[in-house]
DNA sequence: CGCCCCGTTGACCTCCATCAAGGAGGGTGG
DNA sequence: CCACCCTCCTTGATGGAGGTCAACGGGGCG
């Protein structure tokens, strides 16, 4: 989308930082618009409710952008899931670099709609949807994320995320994330392989499809 | 953000189209690349699940802005929720415009950007919180919406949609929202004003406020 | 008037959250 | 090397919130 000279120039108002698995990069309220882009590991967006449970609003892979660039303040907390490096931008910085490349503004746009449109199918996914359905649309969901093309399924993949986030992200609890997880495999739809690793043995066994 | 000039040549590039209630501007699969601005009216964003049942992803007001720019398909329903006059583009005539005019871009950029914020609001209002803190949510942003101000409160507001509408919204039924809404009023929150306005007699009953 | 759509209210029952207990690594220190 | 602990996961028992089914009310319109 950029050429190189841009993505240098870019680079260049930016300054890279890394996290640890768990650090903090963004707290909701801060008050300062700052940006970033994902280079590397992973960071989940969350929100925390009034009676304290945090709700994960989206995963973040590398290229993947966090952050203001026209509110003053932090809408979300941004939280490494792993150890991860990025690219920290100031609000005002980044909203210069814009002025100056058109090209930036439509490469994220794009990156933008793609971000609503992710937001919208978790929104869909998790709103009338039974619990048996929600956890196999995540797995389906991220298996596609898994592989190499996007609407092809990886039949072996990772979870990138543990039991507990994966139930803050579906808006259900880590039990019954697990019984779904039970359930699927004594049906024979998956296999699971060690805490994180999922192998679908037959993916139209799970529910929803 | 526009000026004068900018808007006019890109309402060239469009045509206007006006829709009844009920009516669809867009299919979710459909093959064709169109977005369009909404001049009047009001439109929802909406998704069907496996067993028909249809989720509200959201809310589109006047000047809101619709459709795929991208993509070569659309990835959900669009439809008029009242009488409403949009101006529509295809994809390609968009994207031509998007690269004569930088300053549209980052219109659009930052329009979406509060597409998404807003998208992550109710995922976050629809995750973990019960029925009532969901209905009590949605009125009160509503009636922020209402409002001129975006973070003030409009006393008195009639509800855009039906009540199957919100249960839809919310990921709740209908009988669940209107048990809420009694339930508030017999507790003297607000006060139901025919099927449609809401009077808030003292937001601070609400829960979560 | 009679129909139809929308909203309200009640009775029941299902699904999932909650509470509780136990198992499986994995890291640390003795 | 083993004992210990700590975190993450699994499994079971129970109760409650909200979905489902059903009946009714009321306003708009032909």
């Amino acid at each position: 989308m950029l050429d190189e000279a841009e993505r240098e120039e870019l680079a260049k108002a930016g300054r890279t930082r890394k996290l640890k698995k768990g650090e903090t990069l963004f707290t909701a309220g801060m008050s300062e618009a700052a940006c970033a882009t994902l280079l590397s590991g992973a960071l989940k967006i969350t929100s925390t409710d009034v009676d304290g449970r945090e709700r994960i609003l989206s995963l973040v892979h590398p290229s993947g952008f966090v952050g203001e660039m026209f509110a003053p303040y932090m809408r979300h907390d941004v939280v490494a899931l792993g150890d991860s490096e990025l690219c920290v931008f100031s609000g005002p910085a980044f909203a210069e670099a814009i002025e100056r490349y058109p090209k930036l503004s439509q490469a994220l746009l794009r990156r933008t709609q793609e971000d609503l449109y992710a937001s919208r199918e978790l929104l869909a996914l998790t709103g009338n949807a039974s619990a048996e359905q929600r956890v196999s649309g995540a797995l389906l969901s991220i298996s596609r994320a898994a592989s190499d093309s996007p609407c092809h399924l990886a039949r072996r993949f990772d979870l990138p995320i543990s039991r507990g986030e994966l139930a803050d992200m579906l808006g259900l609890t880590i039990e019954t994330v697990s019984r779904m997880l039970t359930r699927f495999e004594r049906e024979g739809a998956i296999r699971r392989d060690g805490k994180r690793g999922i192998e679908l043995v037959d993916p139209a066994l799970l529910p929803l499809s």
